[in-house]
DNA sequence: TTATAAAATGACTATTGGTCATTTAATATA
DNA sequence: TATATTAAATGACCAATAGTCATTTTATAA
């Protein structure tokens, strides 16, 4: 009988819909504003339920955050398949990350959120977890590229994968955290210290110079 | 009389003896887990006279930021001072900016969390403003050090300082801010993704990279 | 049809950020 | 010095809300 089986497929429904009302709830009020009587309300349960399916508050922000991290993997994932060089792997990887950031910035600002609450309070849960992991495979991605550039020797040959990876993950998240927090106040009120007309042309920027530090010139 | 300007004095002390207090509390619970009950206990006062100084728990909160961002800039001028060539200059900023973060971890993080709840909070107050003006100024210093690198030819001649000054921060506060956030983790649990033995190795890494992107190796 | 188990509920509690009428202290005035 | 006025501090109070749990409802098994 399957009746186990369809039951677990319901409770991941639930669960599933519970998310997509929190989302809602969460990107438009943000997490401190936003309430769990409100996400109760968006998905038509008590407020109680939420708590069958979520440990806490931020454990269902997490569950949200999870669901970014997947869609950013995959963009990660295609953007790997769709160059042949090791290079042109990384530089494609950089792009889909900006893309993440520009088509999901709610997804995207979780994971800032994310960072910043992993400094005082660290859940145990299995959203935490899923979190985690999909962090890590996100850096295995690009430790791929970079290996495929050392190999294919699109890349300085003295570049080490498993330390430039983590490196250029920092690198590229810095300066999209930066996009996400900083930059429109400073291209639009402070051109006297910023010298970009947008964030296309800072990322193209930031870019070039990080591929430069990754490529051969010795002529 | 200078009645008045005792005051004023009197004021600002007891000001900057709540912020005292706030940092103990905020440091060692965390933002979200201090209470302000906990604050006026700490600077023995009661809590509705916090409210007479800050206008609401996070503006407290960007007071002890302000005063982080303050011994910031005084590293970073003192950074820049310390040496004689542009590229030097960056470099020694960079490395003041590690020695930031490893010797007032707490006043680092509180511009983690100061980044991530500007995403969906912003106070006008007159906290906030100074935050952002000193972060600015963190910039104008390393806007500085790259026009002197220019200028002495440590550095590229195709670079644009109020291009690469913004750009530089941003990536050094991507490496800085992961080390605050997973560094630790991922060196002791994932050695097979990420081959850093420490936090200095990474910081280190990470540095020649971006030096490496800013001067000239044509032969 | 009845018994049992699972899921959902919502009233309730505890905590806490923020307020404000009242009190206390300091200063100015007569 | 005594009194009036202004400034500073207080803490009881309120409203909002995360999280709980005894009770109810629904689904499944006997």
């Amino acid at each position: 009988m399957g009746i186990t089986e369809r039951k677990e497929r319901e409770k991941e429904q639930r669960k599933n819909a519970i998310i997509d009302a929190a989302e809602k709830v969460f990107f438009s009020k943000g997490l401190d504003a936003a309430t769990m009587d409100e996400v109760a309300e968006a998905a038509e349960l008590s407020k109680g339920t939420l708590y069958l399916y979520f440990q806490n508050k931020y454990d269902l922000y997490l569950a949200i955050n999870s669901r970014g991290l997947d869609i950013m993997n995959a963009m990660f994932e295609k953007a790997f398949q769709s160059e042949e060089k090791g290079l042109d792997k990384i530089t494609a990887i950089g792009r889909a990350y900006y893309e993440y950031y520009k088509q999901y910035p709610d997804y995207f600002n979780s994971m800032i959120h994310w960072d910043a609450h992993s400094i005082d309070m660290t859940l145990e849960t299995e959203n935490a977890r899923e979190c985690g992991q999909k962090g890590n495979k996100a850096l295995e991605i690009v430790a791929r590229a970079v290996q495929a550039g050392v190999d294919d020797r699109t890349i300085r040959s003295d570049i080490d994968p498993l330390k430039t990876a983590p490196v250029l993950w920092g690198l590229a998240t810095g300066i999209l955290h930066m996009l996400a927090t900083k930059a429109d106040h400073l291209i639009e009120e402070h051109s006297d210290i910023v010298g970009f007309k947008n964030q296309d042309e800072m990322v193209e920027y930031a870019y070039r110079l990080i591929r430069f530090s990754l490529t051969n010139h010795i002529t």
